[in-house]
DNA sequence: CTTTTATGAATGAAGG
DNA sequence: CCTTCATTCATAAAAG
């Protein structure tokens, strides 16, 4: 590929000795403007594994009982020096003293959480740990989501012989054909779609298990 | 991404002024083993993007095939005797290949889905499935409105590449997907994408037609 | 390690 | 268009 060629062809490129803190070192060069052909390009990778499989998720939601699965895929990232796991977080998970103080907010009843409030609760909140104005938000969403659907399951207001509305947590959902159909597809061209939300995104490694 | 780290890191390093032909160029210095890091980590990506290609190729092949799932609209499978009927899904999901459809229309920025317009999609996609203009329209009505604000909620950084010395202590502020910041960078910056990329994998580049 | 639960996030739909 | 709600999906955390 033209990526890897181009690095070839730099890598070919002149040797030079630099006189970095009184060492001599042998290092390659490369102007800045290589340098940032090749950042584009590997971005530009990126977005093609990140869409790519996206993709393949929501066909194998279609493809499941089929069950392809080109196995083979696992690619070690070879992590340069100092290797540690890829494995990031995708969720933001609370700290216990935000936890604490959302849920505090939450019982003074204000249940407006206006834009402004969000704002002024996630600034505090940012000094208990990363947080961001979606997370608040969400956070409210199902907060009250939540309490009102326990209230419902306590008040058998039914009348009805037989009550099914499942909302029941304890529904046994998940069926091996349990289709999904997430496909997120976002794509790069006009613009800004693509971005995430907020500061996490799934990266590739993680979904490599898919692959496997 | 581990991979954009280490340019990242390595993109930080001191630039050298190198007197090459009788002129001065400025460069910036890598050692060997930097450069063999970057090497096999762009052979990765080139693997993924094979790999996630070919398997695309073989779900896409038999997609077909596959049956279209039902829209989920059951009226109640079990209430035969006496039975209740608040079921609740009653809720439009669409098929993968409506939202790849739906996903392009959108992308292709003609914002005003006009009335006419959604009668035509939605006749287009029920052949894929079941749908009703609604759907459609409430469709573009929410992925505008979400798009919009995912854009308001990323932070505008700046446009070069930032330096993110990516301290591993307990830095509430690790930001492991800078990753895609950068990416939103390149790819934003309208037709950068193609540029690097037409002369590459022309598989890729077909590939990435068919996602946008 | 596998299974279950709790909960953050995504999204179709409704109301204004 | 915007906000809000109800439901569903996916995963971190807990239980086995």
């Amino acid at each position: 590929m033209e990526l890897q060629k181009q690095l070839q062809r730099w890598q070919q490129s002149g040797t030079v000795n630099v006189d970095g803190n009184g060492e001599i070192m042998y290092v390659k060069v490369m102007t800045d403007e290589q340098l940032e052909t090749l950042r584009k390009q590997i971005a530009v990778y990126a977005t093609i594994c990140d869409q790519l499989i996206e993709m393949h998720r929501t066909l194998s939601a279609q493809q499941d009982l089929a069950g392809i699965r080109l196995g083979n895929m696992y690619c070690d990232p070879i992590m340069g020096t100092g290797g540690h796991k890829i494995t990031s977080r995708q969720r933001w998970t609370p700290t216990p003293v935000q936890l604490q103080i959302l849920e505090r907010i939450f019982d003074q009843g204000n249940g407006t959480p206006s834009k402004e409030k969000i704002k002024e609760i996630t600034a505090e909140l940012s000094q208990h740990g990363q947080i961001s104005e979606t997370n608040v938000y969400n956070w409210f969403q199902n907060r009250r989501a939540r309490s009102k659907r326990k209230l419902q399951n306590v008040v058998p207001t039914n009348t009805e012989s037989e009550v099914d509305t499942e909302v029941d947590s304890k529904d046994k959902k998940t069926k091996p054909e349990d289709f999904q159909s997430q496909l997120k597809l976002t794509t790069s061209s006009g613009g800004a779609e693509k971005l995430c939300f907020q500061n996490h995104n799934p990266q590739i490694y993680s979904h490599m298990h898919y692959l496997n």
